[in-house]
RNA sequence: GCACAGGUGGCCGAGCGGUUAAUGGCAGCAGACUGUAAAUCUGCCGCUCCUUGGAGCUACGGAGGUUCGAAUCCUCCCCUGUGCA
C-alpha cells in the first residue's frame, strides 16, 4: 500500500496510481486533521472525493505519530497531547477523537488509536505501553461501532460501511505479543495489524514477530504489518501469510535518489549513471522504465527537477507492486 | 586622468597581526532512509605521503618590506566596480 500521508503519495498523482494498479493507499489522521481539517474533508463528502481516488483508502490513527513525534507530546491513559508541528498549537488526541476524525475522513479501513512502542524498550515499558494499547484498542472499538454509521460514504465504499483494524503491540516480546493478538481477536476486529515493528530492531527480531503473532489471528481476515519494508522483506512478510503492508520506503527513498531495481539498489545520484542510457531497471515494464534513461533520471535528480520525484517514485512503486503481484501469483499457484 | 570601494580555495562570501588549510553558503563526490515534522539528513571536499593519528608541501591579485609571527600592517605595481571629469 503506499503511502499518502498528506492525502497524496507524495510526487505521483492518482491517476498514475491507479494505472501502476495500486488498489489501496493510506492516508493520515493526524496530518489531515490539522490540515486541512477532518471537518473540513467530511464537508467535502470524505477523504475519497477529495482527492478523487476511486479505489480503497486506509487511515493510520495517528498512533504512529505518537512515536515519531516524541519530542512534542506528552501521553496519559486519557490519550495524548501534541504540540502541532506545523505551528506549535496543542491537540488532544484521545482513541475516541481518532475514531471521531477517521469516520469523518471516511476511508474503508480505520485502525485503532495505539502506542508505538519505542525500540529498545525493557519489558517494564512494552507491558505498559501495551496496558495503553489495549485500553485504548477496547475504546477505539466501542465508540467506532457506535458513531461509524453517523457519517457514511458509501459509493465511496463500494455500498460498505468502515472498517475497524486493531494493532498488535507487545515490544520484542513474544509472550507480550501472544497476548495482546489472543486478546484483539477476542474483541473480534475487523481485521488484525502488527505495529511497533522496524522501529530499529535486527531484522531477524522483526521476523520472529510476526511469525510469533500471524498464525494467532483469523486466516479470513486481513492481516497487516505497518509499516515495512525492504523489497526482500516483504516478499518473505508476504509469504508468510501478510495480506497487507505500507511502507514510505519506497517513495521516500525515490524522492531521495534510490532506486529499487531487480538488480539491487541504484542510488541514481552517481557520478557513474551520467551517461548510462540503460533504463533505470532492465527488468522492469513501468513507464519510467519503458521510457527514460539512468542517465537522464541522474540528471533530473542532480538539477533539483520535480520530475525526478515523480519518475524515482513512479518506478519504486512499480517495483513494489510487481513483488507482490510476483509472490501473490506464486501463492495462489500452490493452492 | 582624479576620487572612492574592492581583488580570499571551482563559484559566492566571512575573516582584518598568532588558537587559519582559512567560518558560511553553493556546486561536486559518497552514504543513509522501514504505520512520512523528510524533494531530507550525514560524511568528504588544496596537493602528496604513511596506519587511526599524523607528516610534508602549496595557498588569500603580483613583487618587496615591517614583525618572533601577515590573508590581515606599509610601499610600489597589475586588475575590477562605481562616481567625477
Amino acid at each position: 500500500m503506499p503511502v499518502g500521508t498528506a492525502g497524496t503519495v507524495k510526487a505521483v498523482p492518482q491517476e498514475t496510481l491507479e494505472s501502476l494498479g495500486a488498489e489501496i493507499i493510506l492516508g493520515n489522521t493526524y496530518h489531515l486533521y490539522l490540515r486541512p481539517g477532518h471537518e473540513a474533508i467530511r464537508r467535502m463528502g470524505g477523504l475519497h472525493r477529495f482527492i478523487s481516488w476511486p479505489r480503497a483508502m486506509l487511515t493510520d490513527s495517528g498512533g504512529f505519530q505518537v512515536f515519531s513525534l516524541s519530542q512534542l507530546r506528552k501521553v496519559t491513559d486519557e490519550g495524548v497531547r501534541f504540540r502541532s508541528h506545523l505551528d506549535g498549537s496543542s491537540h488532544f488526541f484521545t482513541p475516541e477523537h481518532s475514531m471521531d476524525v477517521q469516520i469523518a475522513l471516511g476511508a474503508d479501513i480505520a485502525m485503532a488509536f495505539d502506542e508505538c512502542t519505542e525500540y529498545p524498550a525493557d519489558r517494564t515499558r512494552a507491558e505498559e505501553s501495551l496496558r495503553l494499547t489495549m485500553a485504548w484498542a477496547r475504546r477505539s472499538l466501542d465508540h467506532f461501532r457506535s458513531h461509524r454509521d453517523e457519517v457514511v460514504w458509501r459509493d465511496e465504499l463500494g455500498g460498505q460501511t468502515q472498517n475497524l483494524f486493531g494493532i498488535v503491540q507487545g515490544g520484542m516480546y513474544a509472550d507480550l505479543r501472544r497476548q495482546c493478538a489472543e486478546r484483539l481477536v477476542e474483541m473480534d476486529f475487523d481485521g488484525y495489524a502488527i505495529g511497533g515493528l522496524s522501529v530499529g530492531e535486527p531484522r531477524e527480531m522483526t521476523l520472529e514477530m510476526i511469525a510469533e503473532v500471524l498464525p494467532l489471528l483469523p486466516r479470513d481476515k486481513p492481516r497487516y504489518v505497518m509499516g515495512v519494508g525492504y523489497p526482500d522483506e516483504i516478499e518473505r512478510y508476504a509469504k508468510l501469510g501478510v495480506d497487507m503492508m505500507d511502507c514510505v520506503l519506497p517513495t521516500r527513498a525515490a524522492r531521495h535518489g534510490l532506486l529499487f531495481t531487480s538488480e539491487g539498489r541504484v542510488n541514481i545520484k552517481n557520478k557513474k549513471y551520467a551517461e548510462d542510457q540503460n533504463p533505470p531497471d532492465p527488468a522492469c515494464a513501468c513507464p519510467v522504465c519503458q521510457r527514460y534513461s539512468r542517465a537522464y533520471l541522474r540528471h533530473l535528480m542532480q538539477a533539483g527537477e520535480a520530475l525526478s520525484g515523480t519518475l524515482n517514485t513512479i518506478h519504486n512503486l512499480a517495483f513494489y507492486l510487481g513483488i507482490m503481484e510476483r509472490v501473490r501469483g506464486e501463492l495462489a499457484g500452490q493452492e
